[in-house]
DNA sequence: TAAAAAATGATTGACGACGATCATTTTGTG
DNA sequence: CACAAAATGATCGTCGTCAATCATTTTTTA
């Protein structure tokens, strides 16, 4: 009935608790016939090494760090309310993680920054980065070194990173274009896009996603070239006005669908303009559930940061415990508020 | 830098590390003085106690009940595949997980399940029940002897449980109203909600969020009286295919909510309707995905089984650990697919 | 003030694994 | 066959807590 115990396994092997010992924690040493054994022993009794008693005997402490940009859709104050109200939990799990902001846009601190860490200070690293080759060969560096190494929001899936974890952005974006399109009242017109960088692979992902259901479904609407707005309000708000003003008038703008952050920018470029257009956006903050409840905005598609921290943490502990892990756990749903449900 | 243990607890207090461990598992038998010097020394060193530990020296496992009708949604199908998913996870964290399945609409067998379970034989049990007495009744006794009861789906406000989990249904039918309006695109017309059972406190708290947003903002659309389908595809489709037949012809059926389960039972008798009513459903299963996949639905409020059950199993054992435990971790986003991110 | 009761201290052995050392046995090689 | 090398066994202390016992001190009550 109780589980059995590195002792069992022992007896059903018989070999001594220390081949055992060996085995388990591949200390070599041990002959080919003898692994086999303890292997089979393993099976048969249905041995899986506690976990806990493991770590209490170890004295381990798990050492995460979040690396992540400093305005991108103030993912940092997210981030860190979010690892605030899960503080207890943490420190009772012997989980102690640092949130390293790095400026947006950057790569150079974001590389300092990797540099700096190696498998001696950290355990696991989760981070937001573009794709550069600096970049792609730090987390090389990091996972030779047998640190985890998470992806997250935006993937580097040529990267040797351990997995990734964040929604399908192609389906946000596909997504976005489908709601547009259902929610859309005119016959005809124009729909702008505003990214924040288009370097940024979340943001070219969902632009790409959102292009594709326009052209499949709704070809009858006009998609004006995607403008950048660098996550920040003001830039955001020049650029959608500029788009604005640049519009032909006999096809007038009936939609927008911003990918990135600096929503209020963009509220604050849209409240002149009559009739308001359908208004997709990205994350669910203070400014896009108050503007959701007025009716400023029609639709928010949100990528749920704690489930977000929550499966990033669970895999950086699995990969630390040498747990087998299941990349596919990171696919975090999308989860969309429109005003009945924020 | 290493977190304090008792023994730092009890140096810290000036007393023994006995009258420490007296006070931190409530024995009795310390006098006032030294339990405020205890815990003022836990506070001042900052001591939590380690969980792992803990549970490692009382030999501790966790037995959890999941209590679920056996028809509706296919839940339990959904609850079983989920805890397989999970299965490596839990045993390596000892909590090892009974499902029950009850016959749907019958409350016998139900409390009988609930009358076997005692303090003796689980730790926490999770249940999807209706409120009546005799229920209301078991959970008090049960929280009473020291078990962690939670409601699942369908909560129990007026009954003694612990918390509930899973999402808000008034908001659910609020969001499945606000969708179905703006993807209209009839001036008028009659819509039918199909209810599972009029007295699952989910589905009527569901239908009467549909009901208050239609009215405040959807006034123009007619509202039918909810039928009942009994989570049963053949009753479902006999009862849509009645109100289809009953529907004068001057205002036709424009749109379809289904609250509960037995969604192949609906798109049977809305294949032949044409033009097609919008239509909305609860539950993402591989009917309802087909059927946004292939246009036959609009859209699917689902409820992520995945992050209801994992909340719940957090919730038990923080329990059972004697945390405090959020019961506002338990609420679940709702999640919305329509056929871009199925 | 003596006896009884209450409070506290001291100690010990689990729990299940890790990490290390040292002794012993079994192999393989010349 | 002897010797070295490889493989295995045996043992111990560690982690932080729980659970229990027994001895001692302090406080309360008669």
């Amino acid at each position: 009935m109780t589980r059995p115990t590195i002792h069992d396994v022992a007896r059903a092997a018989g070999v001594s608790f220390a081949t055992v010992d060996r085995v388990v924690n591949n200390r070599g040493g041990v002959a080919e016939k003898s692994v086999r054994k303890v292997q089979q022993a393993i099976k048969d009794t249905g041995y899986v090494r506690d976990i806990a008693a493991a770590n209490l005997s170890r004295r381990r402490e798990y050492r995460f760090v979040f690396l992540v940009p400093d305005s991108a859709t103030g993912f940092v104050g997210l981030l860190r309310r979010a690892l605030g109200e899960e503080q207890t939990r943490l420190r009772a799990e012997k989980v102690q993680i640092d949130v390293i902001a790095s400026p947006a846009f950057e790569t150079a601190p974001l590389v300092a920054a990797l540099r700096a860490r190696t498998a001696a200070n950290t355990d696991g690293i989760t981070l937001i980065a573009p794709e550069t080759p600096e970049i792609q060969a730090e987390i090389a560096r990091l996972v030779a070194e047998g640190v985890c190494v998470i992806t997250l929001v935006s993937d580097l899936p040529r990267s040797a990173r351990n997995a990734y974890v964040g929604p399908d952005n192609v389906a946000a974006g596909r997504t976005a274009a489908g709601f547009m399109g259902r929610f859309m009242r005119a016959d005809q017109g124009t729909v702008l896009m505003v990214a924040g960088s288009l370097t940024a692979r979340d943001h070219m992902e969902r632009v790409m996603g959102f292009r594709m259901t326009m052209a499949e479904r709704f070809a009858h609407l006009t998609l004006l070239p995607a403008v950048q707005g660098f996550d920040d309000a003001e830039r955001v708000e020049q650029s959608v006005r500029e788009a604005l003003s640049a519009t032909p008038p006999g096809t007038p703008l009936v939609g927008v669908y911003a990918v990135g952050a600096g929503n209020l920018g963009l509220l604050r470029a849209l409240a002149a303009h009559a009739p308001r257009p359908v208004t997709i956006v990205h994350e669910l903050t203070e400014t896009t559930r108050g503007a959701l409840q007025t009716g400023a905005l029609d639709l928010v598609i949100d990528q749920n940061p704690a489930a977000e921290i929550h499966a990033a943490v669970t895999m950086m502990r699995d990969f630390s415990d040498r747990c087998p892990i299941d990349p596919t756990r990171g696919a975090i749903p999308l989860n969309i508020f429109v005003r009945e449900n924020v």
